[in-house]
RNA sequence: CGGGGAGUGGCGCAGCCUGGUAGCGCACCUGACUGGGGGUCAGGAGGUCGCAGGUUCAAAUCCUGUCUCCCCGACCA
């Protein structure tokens, strides 16, 4: 690709409205460009960038024995309905009607689709195991997009539906998706980590989502010190500060003007937080569309995991209770109490409390609480669950003495355990050796691609510009040409070398523009090809090129122009060697 | 959805407070010089100031409404 012919030009200057640094270099580089929130155009060098993405999935995941699919993007809304998520997805589902005011969708994701498909096409145990993949778009209406790439309402994801009889083969299909998933993200340059996540409008029973750990990532992630449990704080789990086991004192009321919040309280009363009881409200809405006042209970030092909440729950949405719904459920703001509390009000209580005795919790009235409240003497909850948030400082649960971390990142990719989250409410089955019904047991593996170029770029950059993994850089090789329209045995040779090198199976952007040097090695700078290669009358005369790699590894170095592609060769192999999975 | 910020040539910004018919840098076009890290000079093209309404002799500027974009939060695969 010859840079006089580009299309598109680089910015001296980032559009205001980008925040990181990636977002800031992908606009300036011309490698994308926003239509609207959330939507974005892939220009040239993007685009390329993105297509290397897909050509490595699909290597993993025709590698993995997957088969390549294309599923439609729009869909029968029936099919949403069905499985009960049009109202999961709630407004994220984009929705159209047609001419004759049937109602579809834009799909989010494809689970309903691939398993009406699969239905259609399987008969027979001896069909399966099957794992069936796409790179699709998808639409999503969120709520806020934000930071460029990393969340958008259109992008390409690649998602892959395995098909099996039983639980061990879906842990086979399950194990041979997340190593694929491994490698994918090697060789595109992009560090990731696995997590423990939770399932969200997906579903299933247990999921793992890979996390590129960094400070502008939305997710916020909990890690052992000690060991190497890791899990979206969504779903952490944590051991409990202990609390002093003590005989349990009698019930008193006491007067605390002023005290609604538990800092206020502790402070008051001089006492740690450890040592009341905590109580948010929620309105919840239940799988079949109706709303539920929900009482969650936690000790004092903890906060409310909503997620966890809503598991605890079985229900589909939670949000925090507005003050009119607070005071006509009759519950006294700052004050409530789990004692004698309003009747149809669903109460949670987290595993802290029953563990807790002689907590102080509120008296149901205005500035006033009680002292030595004990569960199940006092009160009990409707449901006793893991509600809290697993907070830096707490124990690790699955080791001795660890202690847990929290960090940010963004989500990569997440697999899935649907079991038969989807093949139960759409009756799909196939016949069995022994001629019985067998309901198949799914997983859904997805990976967003330009979530890997906005990481990628996040991972690989400095204040210059991109410094593109060879794997997925748009060209292999920038070949800066100088002084091409003065001298014209430089510019010759210049064509000459492009050709050469094209024909060797590399790829190349060859800046032919009359440009000045310092332009030249700037965009070269910011585009981020992995090689650059000089021509020059200087270089030209001592019958050499030079080579430097835009990673700042080692120096500039001239290279004798007859080998020239041989050596480039050479170099692009071992970027790749250094990208290749262990 | 709550809070905050911003809309002026392709990009970055000034002008707005105190109304008088739009300016700077980059990019773009022409020419000359220059030529190994965004070079210099000269000459150009391009904007009805997000949109609508109002006030006024006169609105980028004041008032009202509205749309869009960004950030924090809520939410979220």
């Amino acid at each position: 690709m010859r840079m006089s012919r580009r299309f598109g030009h680089t910015l001296r200057e980032a559009p205001g409205d980008a925040e990181t640094a990636g977002h800031a270099l992908l606009l300036r580089g011309g490698f994308i460009d926003q239509l609207m929130s959330g939507v974005y155009s892939y220009l040239p060098l993007g685009w390329r960038v993105e297509r290397k993405v897909e050509h490595i999935i699909r290597e993993e995941m025709d590698a993995a024995g997957a088969q390549e699919v294309h599923l439609p993007v729009i869909q029968p809304i029936e099919l949403w309905e069905k499985t009960g998520r049009k109202q999961m997805m709630g407004d994220v589902l984009f929705q159209l009607t047609d001419r004759r005011e049937r109602g579809m969708a834009l799909g989010p994701t494809h689970e309903e689709v691939i398993t009406q498909l699969f239905d259609r096409h399987s008969s027979s145990y001896r069909d399966l195991p099957v794992t069936l993949y796409q790179i699709q778009t998808k639409f999503r209406d969120e709520a806020r997009p934000r930071g460029g790439l990393v969340r958008v309402r259109e992008f390409t994801m690649k998602d892959a539906y395995s098909f099996d009889l039983d639980d061990a083969g879906l842990d086979a299909s399950y194990e041979a998706m997340f190593r694929a998933y491994h490698r994918i993200f090697t060789r595109c340059g992009v560090p990731v980590v696995a997590v423990e996540a939770d399932s969200g409008a997906i579903g299933g029973k247990g999921s793992q989502e890979f996390i590129f750990l960094t400070e502008i990532g939305e997710d916020t992630i909990v890690m052992c010190d000690a060991c190497d449990y890791a899990a979206n704080a969504e779903k952490a789990e944590f051991v409990r500060p202990p609390a002093e086991p003590e005989e349990a004192q009698p019930l008193e009321p006491i007067s605390t003007p002023g005290a609604t919040t538990i800092e206020d309280l502790a402070r008051f009363l001089d006492i740690p937080t450890a040592r009341t009881a905590k109580a948010v409200f929620f309105m919840a809405t239940r799988k079949d569309g109706r709303h539920v006042p929900v009482f969650a209970v936690v000790r004092g030092d903890l906060d409310v995991n909503e997620i966890k909440l809503m598991n605890a729950l079985g229900v589909s949405d939670l949000r925090p209770m507005l003050d009119a719904e607070v005071a006509a459920h009759g519950l006294v703001a700052g004050y409530a109490s789990p004692i004698d509390a309003p009747r149809g009000v669903e109460i949670v209580a987290d595993l802290s409390i029953p563990s807790s005795p002689n907590l102080v919790a509120g008296a149901n009235r205005a500035d006033a609480h009680l002292r030595n409240v004990n569960y199940e003497r006092d009160w009990t909850a409707g449901t006793v669950a893991d509600i809290a948030l697993a907070q830096p400082g707490h124990r690790c649960p699955r080791c001795e003495g660890g202690t847990l971390q929290t960090g940010r990142g963004i989500e990569m990719g997440h697999v899935f355990r649907l079991n038969y989250t989807y093949t139960d409410p759409m009756d799909v089955s196939v016949l069995g050796a022994d001629g019985k019904p067998v309901t198949p047991t799914m997983g859904c593996y997805g990976i967003g691609l330009g979530r890997i170029v906005a990481a990628a770029v996040e991972q690989h950059h400095d204040d210059k510009g991109v410094a593109w993994p060879a794997s997925i850089a748009p060209y292999d090789v920038h070949l800066v040409g100088l002084g091409l329209d003065r001298d014209e045995d430089v510019r010759v040779d210049a064509d000459r070398l492009y050709d050469e090198l094209t024909a060797a199976g590399i790829e190349v952007l060859f800046d032919d523009r009359g440009d000045s040097p310092g332009v030249k090695f700037n965009d070269a700078d910011l585009l981020g090809m992995p090689i650059r290669l000089t021509v020059s009358s200087r270089n030209h005369k001592a019958g050499v090129v030079e080579l430097q790699l835009r990673d700042g590894g080692r120096p500039a170095e001239p290279i004798a122009r007859a080998d020239a592609a041989a050596r480039v060769r050479a170099f692009r192999d071992e970027l790749f060697d250094a990208l290749r999975p262990a």
